[in-house]
DNA sequence: TGTACATCAGTGAACGCGCGTTCACTGATGTAC
DNA sequence: TGTACATCAGTGAACGCGCGTTCACTGATGTAC
């Protein structure tokens, strides 16, 4: 071997990193991959031999989001363990924060992308849902007051609304539109999921 | 004059008429001009003497949505009456309906738009903040059981759900998944506005 | 420790292509007489 | 009714550009002796 274990393995860390970032900006055809090859450090012409195709490494960016155990723990800097009993509504809190809105570099992929993957294809659908499947069974399992069987109608409900308020509010052009958009979906959520009693922790 | 008049005005609609569709489909990025002026009857070179730029007509596509006096009343093929004491019920049910997910070409521009909006220049992100602001708006007058103040809250959450469950609905690889998805929404939406003993029509 | 070598990660020129935009021109149309 | 004309909506070649992808080559590296 002519370079050291792990360099290969390392670089293409790199790669979908600086890609992840780039796509979340500008999406995935507003990004080429001289931008992301530049950008990590390195020219176009090797790109070829990391990924087969620009669409390869789009699926791999959204999927690296679950394989990064951090990911739930990351926004509005609030460390989050999903075994706790108030882990969802920490989820919900940190979904919609401020810190979550204005982070775009390391926000959910969800938000950034939805009408990106509703037009890629099937690997990249297949990454999204198995995001928003991770997304409703973290909050499920948290939903009060409802039989277990509504549980996870409520959770989906849930998550829907969390993608959809900050998508919305990311789309919008007044910031005081924004925020206040999510701070309704916020405070309708955690009534929704029967949390308006316990703990009530950072707003 | 040389051409009847009206006749400028007729082709700019059709113009606009064919990048909704196509916009739809494909994202900004994934349509070019010559394609959208094909669609219409026409070659690319006219049409800087309609629009400026790419950008404006991408505005007007967004924009046309809401002008169109029709637009609530064509998901799932139900006749809305905006007036009618039922009307937001009617909404959510129509814009979470089977028939609204599968007709793309006319379907809500914030359900197909929204990330490439986000990247948007300005005009973009107004006109997308009016149309979820025409839908709160519908919604809200429509919530039952709360207090007046918190009916807008509600239709804020609710609007964005509807937005949130159809845009995530999209993005994913199963149909199953993506129909039950609407449905736990639709149920959840008809409990949260207060809509579950009213008039239950078709679901 | 020092030198020659084999490996292969990374380089950058080149490919065909379609893009947004411009512009000199064409030719179908309604009008004037 | 028929002809000449002015208008201007629409055409299509051309512009510079950046894209995704390919590939022959370079040169930094660890290894063998």
């Amino acid at each position: 071997m002519a370079y050291p274990p792990g360099h290969r393995e390392s670089v293409q860390r790199r790669i979908v990193e600086s890609a992840r970032r780039l796509f979340h900006r500008h999406g995935f055809e507003g990004v080429s991959i001289s931008r992301i090859m530049a950008d990590a450090g390195l020219t176009h012409g090797g790109f070829y031999s990391y990924f087969p195709t620009k669409s390869a490494l789009y699926v791999e960016a959204m999927s690296c989001f679950l394989t990064d155990p951090d990911w739930e723990h990351r926004w509005d800097g609030v460390e989050i363990d999903p075994a706790a009993a108030d882990a969802a509504p920490q989820v919900v809190r940190a979904y919609l924060s401020t810190a979550h809105f204005e982070d775009i570099d390391h926000a959910c992929p969800m938000i950034a992308l939805p009408s990106d993957v509703a037009r890629a294809d099937a690997q990249a659908k297949q990454a999204f849902q198995t995001v928003f499947k991770a997304m409703v069974g973290l909050l499920e399992s948290g939903v009060n007051g409802a039989a277990p069987a509504r549980r996870r109608v409520t959770a989906q409900a849930l998550a829907a609304m969390c993608v959809g308020g900050m998508v919305v509010a990311r789309a919008s052009l007044d910031r005081a539109f924004a925020d206040n958009l999510r701070e309704a979906c916020l405070e309708v959520a955690l009534s929704l999921g029967g949390w308006t009693e316990t703990s009530q922790k950072s707003c």
